[in-house]
DNA sequence: CGCATTTCCTGGTAGC
DNA sequence: TGCTACCAGGAAATGC
């Protein structure tokens, strides 16, 4: 399920490849229309800027006669690839290009790929509220802390709002909380003081080093050259139910939350009122790896 | 408004 | 083998 890395490495390949480049035609292919495909009809003769990304979303401003006009956005939702060649099945969008072809393929349909007013999502209202970059400057322990506070629901389920902070999903919101030894189903406003820090130095950690590793592959998700990302070999929470956990040997639990699966270690992530404050069993941050 | 629940969607798999 | 039931979950819609 692409989440804020996965998106980022799909980023990362389109920009050069699409700057600067004419759109001819964008066509539904095995898709109806509707507000998941919004605006395609206007794509063509528009020319991409740039490729940015905002949380989970691709977002690429265009320009036709000099100006801004539109903005593509695309979002993966759960099995959505974007590629340079056609996909055997499950295409839902084909992009023609001056020179090339971008494809669209979603199986289960989750995704979106639609053109907006350059910076209008009136139409996207998690994209319209949601909270800081995790790895700008603006997300800084203060601000997350006031963001926690506003919300009595499990912090897990929180983050997977947006609201606190942009491109958590599922994965990265277990391997978050297991790394800061904060229980998900604390309520955001009580994770205590001590432990807000270490948990939104971890959300930065864990996302950038799942960048550098190209993202984590468990199903669906490919870069557009293909590949499948690295970092599932160093997840510690999500996943390894049953297995013991690489701090303190405890087997991981799972649960569901939210209608999520969720997965933490009962030990270092302990339920319920004010444990001591300090590092969960040893270095929160850098468990041993391998 | 906040918060919980339901919906969308299809491939994979467990169980019989 | 073939069938049914269920599971995975990001974001939006719906229900209090």
């Amino acid at each position: 399920m692409p989440e804020l890395p996965e998106v980022e490495t799909v980023r990362r390949e389109l920009e050069p490849w699409l700057a600067g480049r004419e759109i001819l035609r964008a066509s539904l292919v095995d898709a109806e229309p509707g507000p998941k495909y919004a605006g395609l009809e206007r794509a063509a003769g528009q020319r991409i800027v740039g490729v940015r990304r905002r949380g989970k979303f691709l977002l690429l401003p265009l320009e036709a006669g000099g100006e801004r006009r539109d903005e593509l956005v695309i979002h993966l939702g759960m099995t959505g690839v974007v590629s340079a060649e056609p996909p055997p099945a499950h295409l839902r969008v084909r992009l023609d290009l001056d020179g090339s072809t971008l494809y669209f393929r979603d199986t289960r349909r989750f995704g979106r790929f639609l053109l907006v007013p350059a910076g209008d999502y009136r139409d996207l209202p998690t994209l319209n509220r949601m909270g800081p970059e995790p790895l700008g400057d603006e997300f800084t322990p203060d601000a997350f802390a006031r963001e926690l506070a506003r919300s009595a629901t499990p912090v897990k389920t929180y983050l997977l709002s947006q609201r606190p902070v942009a491109g958590v999903g599922n994965i990265y919101a277990d391997e978050a909380l297991w790394r800061a030894g904060v229980h998900p189903r604390t309520p955001a406003r009580e994770v205590p003081a001590a432990r807000v820090g270490p948990l939104r130095d971890a959300i930065r950690a864990v996302l950038a080093e799942s960048i550098a590793a190209m993202g984590t592959t468990l199903a669906d998700y490919r870069t557009v050259g293909g590949e499948q990302g690295g970092f599932g070999e160093h997840l510690d929470a999500y996943g390894r139910e049953e297995q013991p956990c690489r701090r303190c040997g405890t087997p991981i639990a799972k649960t569901t939350l939210g209608g999520r699966g969720t997965h933490y270690c009962p030990r270092c992530q302990p339920e319920g009122p004010a444990r001591e404050t300090g590092s969960p069993r040893r270095g929160a941050q850098s468990p041993a790896r391998g």
